[in-house]
DNA sequence: TGACATGCCTCGAACCACAAAGTACGCTGA
DNA sequence: TCAGCGTACTTTGTGGTTCGAGGCATGTCA
């Protein structure tokens, strides 16, 4: 049913949210629709996922939440610590290490044609 | 232990064996050696994993399978079918629109140290 | 005889992305 | 007053997938 594990999504939703929180402190319904924007509508992610990865990278020590009422209403507000950055710093360098290998890989695409 | 769903992993296998074979036939072993040689070193996938993927697209009518006897061993020789290069173009395609999302995601990354 | 490369295969584990649904609040309009 | 909608956070269950380790067999070379 719930068609997990797409093709090569497996580590794309923590590595969106670290890049959006290096830029700016942000809560998780934000974040749903900042994905949305940054990527070009190119990648989704429901709340489902966002929710998940926001509560791992805390328990993980990556990021800080920080409860802030607004409109009468709360949010949990989530900053990047110095954890974090290094995490993402780290993920980043896995991400062009795999692209740039599958763009190789994929290469010449008219050759491919054998 | 096995270090499970490496992060951007997942789907990368089945896109990388279906490319080699849509260039030539090929058995396995061959294709474990090439993997390495085609993304620059920068992936490398295990006997572990290639030979599930190719028994499941053999299984869904991607590829097809032809024994043949080399030096008294026995090679098992793999080639794309018509279904397969479709998902193969399927796959690629994917792969051009995540990537293609982080890659604005990413962005400017000078800018991301907020 | 032993060691090593080739070649095919299986197994179990852990991880994690996802959809769906549930809770709750505040605003607006009828 | 009540329905409906957007915001905001959360939990649950599922299942697909990669991976390391290792088993088995053959041929070659020393």
């Amino acid at each position: 049913m719930a068609q997990t594990n797409p093709p090569f999504m497996s580590g794309v939703p923590e590595l969106l949210v670290l890049r959006l929180l290096a830029r700016q402190e942000m809560y998780g319904y934000e974040i749903v629709r900042a994905v949305r924007l940054v990527t070009g509508e190119a990648i989704t992610l429901g709340e489902g996922v966002i929710y998940p990865v926001l509560h791992g990278l805390e328990r993980s020590g990556a990021v800080r939440a920080k409860r802030k009422a607004v409109n009468g209403r709360t949010r949990v507000y989530y900053s990047l610590t110095t954890k974090g950055r290094l995490r993402f710093d780290r993920l980043t360098n896995e991400w062009d290490r795999i692209s740039g290998g599958i763009h190789s890989a994929l290469g010449d695409r008219e050759h491919a044609n054998a």
